[in-house]
This record gives structure tokens, sequence and C-alpha cells, in this order.
DNA sequence: AAAATACGAAATGTATACAAAAAGTATTCA
DNA sequence: TGAATACTTTTTGTATACATTTCGTATTTT
């Protein structure tokens, strides 16, 4: 069945998106991608357009696709308007869940805390976003989950540090925000939803912080560079 | 240059989505439209591919393009979650709006009122739509901004009856609309977003009871339908 | 006659050849 | 040497042929 190989490339491309293994604003190289994934131009060029409307690609005209960017004017938008959409897409996720929707929650809060545990900072990150994702889907609202999904993007590959703690504090840090995501399961079972979104503040407050500090990391030394690898390194 | 054909296309298709030219739900047949168009199979497809990324569309595997249905459950969380994206784009329009970019929001606005005036009801839904995504450009904030994009398809696809008013109540309401837009861009060129807030809120109560009654409307005579047309209607 | 299967026609997906545009390189001319 | 231009190469866009899947229809079988 071709349509695997594709959609396998599509999850890949997703995943080293996140990871950053693919850095953002990095241009993608056509021909050696259908190399990788055995895929023609055609149905490769069709995976961009549909990266590019979920947010991980951008595409101009007679130019190849751009790994989104993170620049700082955009990060401050994120840290503005993540609570927002977390908090209200939390608190319909436990008005609107179907019961059928909870064992896949569970499921993946149990390999994210494995994920953790393990010290694997990448995969853990990872399922920490399949979680929230998941949240989204059984929140039933359109409008609101593009605009999760783009947070989503940015919010992982923010926090590729988070999961792997350099500090004892920080490590307690990671062991909080899996507790966390324990009650906000019990707050959605229950349909709870001033509870669910009062946990996905805490959750947010957690992390902000954390990850605040890796948006604006020291400032390079400036006199060793000149103006071009200046605007480089910005 | 071949490019503008495509662009053509795809601003095109929106529209006829927009204006329920055509209806949502409906397939599109690739091969009618690629004739219609003038473009080959191969473009056409990258249109289906942005126009689902953007919402206009709904692709599944091995069967034809959807325009996007709006159905009740659906439609629920419109009205549940129209106000809150409004309200938090006017503000940051406000906070953000840059002063070249007000130009171009005056110039739609004076469109849309000449479209009332002239009793062109799709072109004035057309234009409201481009009116409020010009806000939500200067909004500059790319986390929101699809979710606005979303919203405005349905709203605008609601809103074909709006501008066609029926009775004098409803002139005075698209007066009141016309309005309310003036005082937006006042707001919005003060850097006033509570007033921006303000507006938008008033703005979106204004035309809630008439977009809710679109949504339910009468019911068919049942007794007059098969099984196969029922499920066509509903 | 009703259900099941098999066949054919239409559609959807993929590969590839060709066209146009951009980028890179070398050559010319001052 | 350096800037400008022409040429070549590479990349991006489009058309089309071919493969695969789906859907409708007809035939077979009970």
């Amino acid at each position: 069945m071709p349509t695997d190989k594709k959609t396998a490339c599509i999850d890949d491309l997703r995943m080293r998106i996140l990871t950053q293994d693919i850095a953002p604003g990095s241009d993608l190289d056509e021909a050696a991608l259908c190399d990788r994934y055995a895929l023609s131009r055609t149905p490769m060029r069709e995976i961009f357009q549909r990266l590019a409307g979920e947010g991980y690609l951008k595409l101009e005209q007679n130019r190849g696709p751009k790994v989104a960017s993170m620049d700082l004017s955009v990060m401050r938008m994120f840290f503005q308007t993540a609570p927002m959409i977390y908090a209200n897409v939390a608190r319909l996720a436990a008005e609107n869940r179907r019961r059928d929707e909870l064992p896949a929650l569970n499921a993946l809060q149990d390999k994210f805390r494995a994920a953790t545990e393990a010290g694997d900072a990448g995969q853990a990150a990872l399922l920490n976003h399949e979680f929230h994702l998941q949240i989204g889907e059984m929140a039933k609202n359109p409008y609101l989950l593009p605009s999760l999904k783009r947070m989503l993007i940015d919010h992982t590959r923010l926090s590729q540090t988070f999961y792997r703690p350099a500090s004892e504090d920080e490590s307690d840090r990671v062991h909080k925000a899996v507790a966390q995501h324990d009650a906000m399961i019990e707050a959605i079972e229950a349909h709870d939803a001033e509870q669910a979104v009062e946990l996905t503040i805490a959750h947010w407050n957690l992390s902000r912080d954390r990850l605040e500090r890796f948006v604006t990391p020291d400032p390079l030394p400036i006199d060793v560079l000149d103006m071009k690898d200046r605007k480089h390194a910005v």
C-alpha cells in the first residue's frame, strides 16, 4: 500500500520538525526528500501543502518550502495567546469528551510518564504534544483546534530542553507536570470544566518560565561578529 | 503568467464557497473544475490541498474534495467560540496595528458601505468578510489567525441573508453594522483596545440572532419526503 | 427473484516528461 | 580588479500518461 509510505513521510517530517531535527527557518530540499522517502515529486508536494496548512511549513512562489520560523515577535504572541487557547480547549474537553476517548488519553499519559522516567527527553516532548492534541480532539471544536495545533508546534519545539532537566529543581518540575496530566485526566473524566481550566493554567505557569528562558538565550558576544553573522544569529 | 490563473481559481472557489454558490457538504468534480479554470490536474489538486488547509474543503483518501459542512453540532461551537476569538483579535489589532495598514481597512469599509447601500447582499457579505480578515491581519497573531479564518468562513456563509433585509427592522440592523465598523476603525486607529473589544462584542450581538435563525430554518414538511430525499435535505 | 460475484467505467493517486523560472558561473569589458 | 552580462545548471511549476482504487452495472448462482 503506497499510501502508508506517504503518511509515514508526513509523520516523520512532523516529528523531525517538532524535535528541531530540522531547524526552524531551514529550507527543505524536495529532491532529497523524494529520495529519502522513496516518493515521487507529486505526492511530496502534496505533503508540503498539507504541512504548510498545519503550520509546520511556509510555502512561497517559486521557492522551496521553509520550516516555520520562531522569531521573537512571534514568541511574544505565543506567550500571550497560549493560556487562553489551552484553558478554553480544556474547558470544552471536560464538557464534551466522550467516554470512549478516555482510554487513548490514558495510554498517551502512560507512555509519557515512561518517557520522562527513562529520561528520553525528545520522546517525552513528543508524547506531551500528543497528549494535549488528544485533549484538543476531545473538545470537539473545529474553530479552536487549528489554533491549538499551531500553538503546540511551537510549544513542543520550545520544550525540547524542558524534559532534559539539568538540576534537581528542574527534575521536580517534570514530576509535577506528569502529576498535573493525571489530574487533568481526572477532571476531564469527571466533566469538571472549572477544575480542568484551573489545572491547565497551573500547567502552563509551570512550564512558562522554562520556555521563556529558552526563547531568550544569553546574547552572543557582539564584538566577534560582523554584521552579516549577526543577522544570522538573530 | 500562468500562476495568475491559479490564484484566480483559488479566489473564485473561495468566493463561491462563501456565497454558498457551492453548497456546504457538496462534492467537487476535479475534472470539471480543471476544465472550467483551464488548469491541469496537478495544480488543481494543489489548490484543493490549500483550500483544505484553510478549512474551506475536506479531503479524504481516495475520494473527491467536499466543501466543509455546517452541521448543527458544529454551529453550536461556532456561537460559543466566535465572541472569544473576535474580541481577542480586535484587542490585538488595536494594540498592534501599523499606521500603514489603516488605509486598506478604510478602503474595505468604503466598499462595504457602498455594497449595503446598493443592496448587493452577496458582495456586502464578502466585503464584511474581508474587513474582518484585515483586522485579523493587523492583530499580528499567527496562532489566532487560523481560528479567525475558520470562523469567518462559516460566519460569511451564514450571513448570506443578513444583508438582504426583508423588513424595516432588519434594514436598521445593517445600518448599525456599518456604523459599528466605522467605530471599530476609530478604536483601532486610536490604539483603544478596550473600546475595540466592546464594539466587537456589540457587533457580534447584533448579528447573532439573525444568524441563529438562519441555522435553524423551518423544517421541511416531512410527509412529502421519502427517506432518500430526507437524508439529502439534512 | 434476491443475493453474490464479476466485470467495466470512472475516479483518484503516482510517476515522469517537459516548460518556466531562479540561481549560479564564467566571460567580457572597462 | 571589479562590475555587468550572457550562458549553464538547478530548481520549481505544469501537463500527461499510467496505476490503482472505487463505484455502478450486469451477469451468474441459488
